[in-house]
DNA sequence: TTAGATCCTG
DNA sequence: CAGGATCTAA
């Protein structure tokens, strides 16, 4: 008897949400280059104390602030005081900070602490309103530092900061219908929003009034960098932390940084031990299949067929354990393939909703742009970025220069190595799969879902040809099926169903999901099943005596296209299964 | 004329 | 899977 005892027989399996964790490891060297500030400023040393700051500090923390200010406004290019994330004019090559550290700050001396040879007697002009100013500095620094840590910290990050930086987070975006259900806390979204929510605060920083006499506004702007310099690099510290533990790997990312983890994930399941790793050599089809009871066996006849078929909400993935990048991840030099696939999918890799679409502290034009053309196509922000134009690549003199690189150098690498034109495998075999759920692809609906890929011409010409093998494949298969049923003797086309478990099932799967990474979606057996029949009826009917018998089963084929599912729009979906 | 689909070939 | 040829529809 015929063992295929149920119609769309798969194995119950739980879709997974493909949750990767994103983020990079820096390298030893590069977080020794990150921080110019070096550890001095770290606060929780005499910064965030109270009780630390007394006159002798405050004078020598004027000295210190009046040398930094002449530094400044003999600079040619002056900051805008105040305006931390609007230098866009401000040349901020790292060198000259650095020369300004140190010209001003020992080493291993923190920015407060007492300066060596403090300009004594600078009058005391500023005097108890620069100390209020300093107190109240003081205290939105611990505040900053508070909720910094507070967002860092497993358990409280999933409150999140409760203040006024949520109407400088990135919009919904364009995706951002559905995107919550997809995005994974803890995600790169989150470091982005960190780094949003820092820049708020920069921002929030009350401008100082204005009646305060230069000086001291000069030595409030001074302190307000300096503060800003320190939370930059408080924040570094916390994330390096996070970000690097001592085996290499970014898991702190997923597990800090974000809210409570569902641990429904539990593990990755194991790469398919059962479900399609079938060792049975299988009947070529299941022919005959009784259903079990009450099985809709019919359910696949033509008339039926026209239904809008069901489709799966969430594919499933396999999860593949996540792999560490290396450890020296290369900062502008375009990294070698893998690397950038992995910052691909790591820094983006976090589904439709994932965060990154506006939320990267880019550069100033990016955040102050709405991120629909950016959303669309994220490096294409990237590559407006005036890498070659001579302009440094420090667009916010505030910005923890740590994070920034965490955030900027994907997509310039990517920029430089791969966004350019040109499909990978990885595009291939998101095709491959794109297939279960449509055969017949507009050009619109692939840019749509390519959005890492600049399309041209020739770019999308190839890739529609790719879907044209892909049908060729697949009724070639449909056709070789169907006649060797006919041959077998069926004769109720209503018979033909493609299950999991048929040899047909396993030619298809096996062309278009090589590996297994993917669960073939029901929507995809049934128009099989439907493809199959209909080669079956034109067959058996002798149509194929026509030399264009094929054209009205194509016709009934195309209009059966599913919808993709959203993650699939996301440039890096497919790629963490192909690692490994 | 062009884009897209199919067929054929390697 | 790519390239070329052919056909068709816009």
């Amino acid at each position: 008897m015929d063992p295929n005892s149920s119609l769309l027989s798969g194995p119950a399996q739980h879709p997974t949400e493909p949750c990767m964790e994103g983020g990079r490891s820096l390298s030893p060297r590069e977080q020794s280059r990150c921080s110019p500030f070096a550890w001095s400023q770290v606060p929780g040393s005499s910064l965030s104390d109270p009780n630390c700051f007394g006159d002798e500090h405050i004078q020598a923390k004027r000295a210190r602030v009046e040398t930094i200010v002449r530094g400044m406004f003999l600079s040619p290019t002056p900051l805008g005081p105040g305006r931390a994330h609007a230098g866009d004019g401000l040349s901020c090559p790292e060198k000259a900070w650095g020369r300004k550290r140190k010209q001003s700050l020992p080493a291993q001396q923190g920015p407060l602490e007492p300066g060596p040879a403090g300009k004594r007697g600078g009058g005391r002009k500023g005097g108890p309103r620069v100390r209020g100013q300093l107190h109240l500095l003081r205290q939105q620094v611990r505040h900053l530092r508070e909720r910094v840590l507070r967002a860092v910290e497993p358990r409280a990050a999933a409150q999140g900061p409760a203040t006024a930086d949520q109407r400088h987070g990135p919009g919904p975006g364009p995706w951002g219908v559905d995107s919550d259900h997809h995005h994974c806390p803890g995600s790169v979204g989150d470091l982005s929003r960190l780094e949003t929510h820092r820049a708020s605060e920069v921002q929030y920083l009350p401008e100082g009034p204005r009646f305060l006499p230069s000086e001291a506004r000069a030595l409030l702007e001074s302190l307000k960098k300096e503060l800003t310099g320190a939370i930059s690099q408080a924040v570094d510290s916390v994330l390096q932390k996070v970000l690097v533990d001592p085996s290499g790997r970014l898991t702190q990312l997923g597990g800090r940084l974000q809210g409570p983890v569902p641990d429904g994930r539990s593990e990755p399941s194991p790469p398919e031990g059962g479900a399609h790793k079938d060792p049975l050599p299988l009947a070529a089809l299941p022919r005959r299949a009784q259903p079990p009871a009450g099985a809709p066996l019919g359910s696949l006849s033509l008339a039926k067929s026209l239904d809008p078929p069901r489709y799966p909400i969430s594919p499933r993935m396999i999860p593949k354990p996540y792999q560490a990048p290396p450890a020296d991840c290369p900062l502008v030099v375009a990294p070698a393939h893998i690397q950038e696939e992995q910052i691909l999918g790591q820094l983006l890799g976090h589904g439709p909703g994932g965060r990154w679409r506006g939320g990267l502290p880019q550069d100033p034009s990016a955040r102050s742009q709405p991120s629909s053309e950016v959303a669309l196509r994220p490096w294409g922000a990237a590559r407006l970025r005036p890498l070659a134009s001579g302009q440094q690549q420090c667009p916010w003199p505030f910005t923890s220069t740590c994070l920034e690189r965490l955030a900027l150098v994907p997509p310039f690498s990517l920029t430089l190595g791969q966004i350019q034109e040109g499909l990978n495998p990885g595009h291939l075999k998101k095709a491959k799969l794109m297939f279960f759920f449509t055969r017949y692809p507009s050009s619109n609906l692939l840019k749509a879902y390519f959005p890492d890929v600049q399309f041209n011409r020739c770019i999308t010409s190839q890739m529609i040809k790719w879907f044209s093998n892909f049908r060729e494949f697949y009724y070639i298969q449909m056709e070789k099926f169907a006649r060797q049923a006919i041959s077998d003797g069926v004769t109720n086309p209503k018979m033909l169903v493609v299950l999991r478990d048929s040899e047909l099932f396993r030619a298809l799967n096996m062309h278009y999901n090589k590996g297994n990474d993917f669960e073939v979606p029901d929507c995809f057996l049934e128009i099989a099943s439907l493809t199959l029949q209909e080669f079956f009826r034109a067959v058996s009917t002798g149509k194929d005596a026509d030399p264009s018998w094929k054209k009205p089963i194509y016709k009934i084929i195309s209009k059966l296209d599913s919808d993709i599912p959203e993650i699939f729009k996301s440039s890096s979906y497919p790629q963490e299964l192909f690692r490994n």
